[in-house]
DNA sequence: CGAAAATATGAATCAGTTGTCATATTGAGA
DNA sequence: TCTCAATATGACAACTGATTCATATTTTCG
């Protein structure tokens, strides 16, 4: 529908004013996230939500101004979490190197313990794309800048680091994908070790070239 | 609805039997990419699909069993074409550094110019998750072997050619969205020059870790 | 040319969903 | 305890959009 021209989407209403007003968004935020990651946005049905948060329809409505708003609150929220995290995990790693294999790691080990984060993600990608590449830009920016800060500090190779930013990404996605959801892995050390090694070492058999 | 259990779905009608089937089912599988590319598979309406192709709703199911299964039919499609483009454009490297180099451009640029193929397939993750992960699946096996064969040549490093061939897709994926489908270059020789450094070098200063 | 098969049509059916609303319940503060 | 604003309820109105089907039209080929 998408939004039919002239009509509904009640905007969003304002924020709970009671304790247990609170408690209920609470609760039909956990239930929208784990539904979704279920069976995904279009299948998922707010009845479907609200059963899972153990409230009828209509409560729904008096927190979230339709299934689009939670949704972007529950990117937002994610896209917190994982930075969070990331940057715990981070913390102490002595050089850049040590930080990307730590992050690496990290990640991977995020995303099997939180699938439904990928799921949430990747589909908000098709229902309002603003919010998707907000996430992703925002996070390249943040990984741009450290690697900008490792440069200057000697600790790698000069050179564009918004791309590298966007690759790295793009290979903890996709390892992510593979191994923490699909072969469902809980052990992570030889695709850090093998992933490690590119990043010291390049392809090449020999680091002889342009040095 | 996700197939309510004992129901609809009428399964792959026959194959057209006449130049003019032949045709017309080709028009609608056109415009089917160009409606899920432009508008998304669940905004695109078979009314869109069967208008943009200039036939009458009806005539979609003479020759596709559903929505899904247009889509399923599309992947497979484009995943060949894809293939096949990469292949080409491979062909003539001297080695996989330089195949490497040419992949990551020819993909840019395939992506660039046929925007739908990114959107169908992604997309088609939360349609029929199946297929989306057999065209990976397809692709990474044969990425990993021409890694294979590259070690045994001795032109890179012995190492996990699986976890790599994901880990070069995704960067690949990645780039593409960022710098061909949200940017629109129609350049990308300094996307490549960054990649071919960390290919060559990785990440440190001097490449003087374990030879 | 004249069936018979293959295609094309689009109105009607049908299932499913979102968002609304009038009505009840709850609980915090006077 | 009483009152009122905040919450909760769930039936239902209003739509959307996929698929079907009885009915034309076109093509093939004997």
């Amino acid at each position: 529908m998408t939004t039919p021209a002239s009509a509904t989407k009640a905007s969003t209403p304002g924020a709970p004013k009671t304790a247990r007003g609170a408690r209920t968004r609470a609760r039909i935020l956990q239930a929208a996230e784990e539904t979704f990651g279920a069976l995904g946005y279009h299948r998922a049905g707010i009845t479907d939500i609200t059963r899972a948060a153990g409230v009828a329809q209509g409560t729904f409505y008096t927190y979230f101004g339709g299934k689009e708003e939670i949704l972007r609150e529950l990117v937002l929220d994610m896209g917190h979490k994982v930075r969070a995290h990331l940057a715990a995990k981070i913390l102490g790693a002595r050089d850049r190197m040590e930080a990307e294999e730590r992050g690496l790691r990290a990640f991977l080990e995020y995303l099997a313990a939180h699938p439904s984060l990928y799921r949430v993600l990747q589909e908000a990608q098709f229902v309002d794309e603003a919010i998707y590449r907000d996430y992703y830009e925002t996070f390249s920016r943040g990984y741009a800048d450290m690697l900008d800060n490792a440069s200057r500090k000697g600790e790698i190779r000069p050179g564009n680091n918004e791309h590298r930013a966007w690759a790295l990404m793009g290979l903890s996605h996709f390892l992510g994908m593979k191994y923490a959801l699909w072969d469902q892995r809980d052990n992570f050390d030889d695709i850090v070790a093998t992933l490690s090694d590119l990043f010291h070492n390049g392809l090449p058999l020999s680091g002889r070239d342009k040095p």
